[in-house]
Order: C-alpha cells, then sequence, then structure tokens
DNA sequence: CGTCTATATTTTGATCGTCGACATATTTTC
DNA sequence: GAAAATATGTCGACGATCAAAATATAGACG
C-alpha cells in the first residue's frame, strides 16, 4: 500500500467528475480536462487516454451526446448533457456524498470530526 | 456506466478502511469484515477474497502486524496497527478528507453546497 | 454418528477502470 | 520551418476487487 495521490482516489469517481464538469453547459474533451484541472485547484487530473473512452462510453450508454463542430480550426466534439445524464448526475452526486459521510464518520475517532490530529505524538 | 452500488466506491479506499477498523485494538479478518459492515451501518461491506490479501500487502508494508492464536477451537490471525502503520492512518484519513472535499466542491453546484455533518440549517 | 451451518483463512481466475505511451492532424508561435 | 499547443483517439499493461472454491474446525440437530 503506497501512498495514495488525488489520481489515485479518482477511481471510480471519474464518471461523476466529468458529468459534473458537464453541468454547466455543453464542452469539449479538452476542455473538459482542463475545467476538471480548473475547478479542483490543481488537485484532480484527468488523463486523456481515459478521458476520451470514458466519453465513448457515457455516449454509448445515452448520458451525454456529441455534435462535432468544423467551424474552427480544429475539430472538437462537443459534449453535453442528456436529460439522463443530468438526472444521473444528480443521483451518483447524492449517492457519492452518502458514501463520503460513511467514510467521514469511520474516520472520524482517527482525526475527530474537524480538528487537526497530525504530527501529534501518541 | 452502471449505477454504482456501495461495493464500488469502495475500491481505492478499502486499505483506509482496514486501517481505521484496526484504529481501537487487534482484529482479526473475520471480524474486520463485520466490524466494517457495522461501523458503516451496512453501506460497506468487505469481501474475503479482498480482505485477506490486503492484510498481506499492510504487511508486508509493515503498517500491520500479526499473530496466529490458537488457544480457542478455530485458529485467528490478529492484525494490529504498527507505529508506521497508525501514523500512515491519520497521514491518509487527513489526504482523505481533502480529497473528499475538493469532490464535495465539485458537486456543490449540482446538489448544493450544504454538509449534513455539522447539522444544515435550512 | 452423520450432516448441515457458521466460523475462519487462503488462493485462483476474471474483470474493468485507469495509466502511460504513442499516433495523428491542425494551428499558433517564434 | 521548426516547435509547441491544441484536439481526439487507440493500445498494452497494471492492479485492486470480486466471485468462487478449497481447506479446516466447531457447534447444532436429528
Amino acid at each position: 500500500m503506497k501512498e495514495k495521490t488525488a489520481t489515485d482516489w479518482v477511481r471510480g469517481n471519474l464518471d461523476l467528475i466529468v458529468l459534473s464538469a458537464l453541468a454547466d453547459g455543453p464542452k469539449y474533451g479538452y476542455l473538459i480536462q482542463d475545467s476538471v484541472a480548473k475547478g479542483s485547484g490543481g488537485t484532480l487530473t484527468v488523463q486523456a487516454g481515459t478521458l476520451y473512452p470514458l466519453l465513448h462510453r457515457l455516449e454509448a450508454d445515452g448520458l451525454v451526446r456529441s455534435r462535432w463542430d468544423h467551424s474552427t480550426g480544429r475539430k472538437r466534439k462537443w459534449y453535453e448533457l442528456t436529460a439522463a445524464g443530468r438526472k444521473r448526475l444528480v443521483h451518483q452526486a447524492k449517492a457519492w456524498r452518502e458514501y463520503a459521510d460513511v467514510i467521514w464518520r469511520l474516520l472520524s475517532p482517527v482525526v475527530g470530526p474537524l480538528r487537526d490530529a497530525a504530527g501529534e505524538a501518541t
């Protein structure tokens, strides 16, 4: 068990993260990467090799739809949430919070409800 | 992109969950399973086929130590945190909270900013 | 006694999300 | 005209987790 970095925590939450990145309007892949990085203060990163297959999966599941844009020089594939996608997003977001609360409570005896417990000799 | 079950959320957090299960004293594997299930109100489950290899990994990394107990009928392998294990637990717990906060903020525009734990005022 | 269930640890094969590296192509910059 | 940034994509490998089965003992029930 190596120390986990923020990147490691991402696993299993990336779909949720990407869906939430689309919550405020359509984006194309490269923009999503940027949006996630900025929105998390640089904590979270999405690799291109992970993102694009993920977007394809989301589309196959009917959670997003895409359309190509050739109007600008570089071709861009814009993704936007479908109704099902937005519904899924809200549902998953709530589920994540419930799950996070459970973990949070499990950790409370260790690091306390709020306080800083690092570096204390016990 | 199937809907996630509680079991899916576990991925990547299981080491932390198990370490925290040992925070209040030694336990053997079967007891850890039970402890996690009860401590999470039934939300989290740890499969035996996941738990035991994980415990071996933790031991190989010097985060826990074990000793066999043959005094009772069934043999039990008790695990307890080492100093390094406890230190890691605290460190990882804090890291998890920071990560969870990042996700929480990302989801705020979707499901709102309120955190249940501290008592939400509506 | 024989059988079934619960306890307890372990190993094995398979799955799947993510990474890292690479491929491809266009635009911008120097 | 070379290099860097933009933009999408594929591929092989890795590793955590699961499901299932193997092994073994204890207790309950008839």
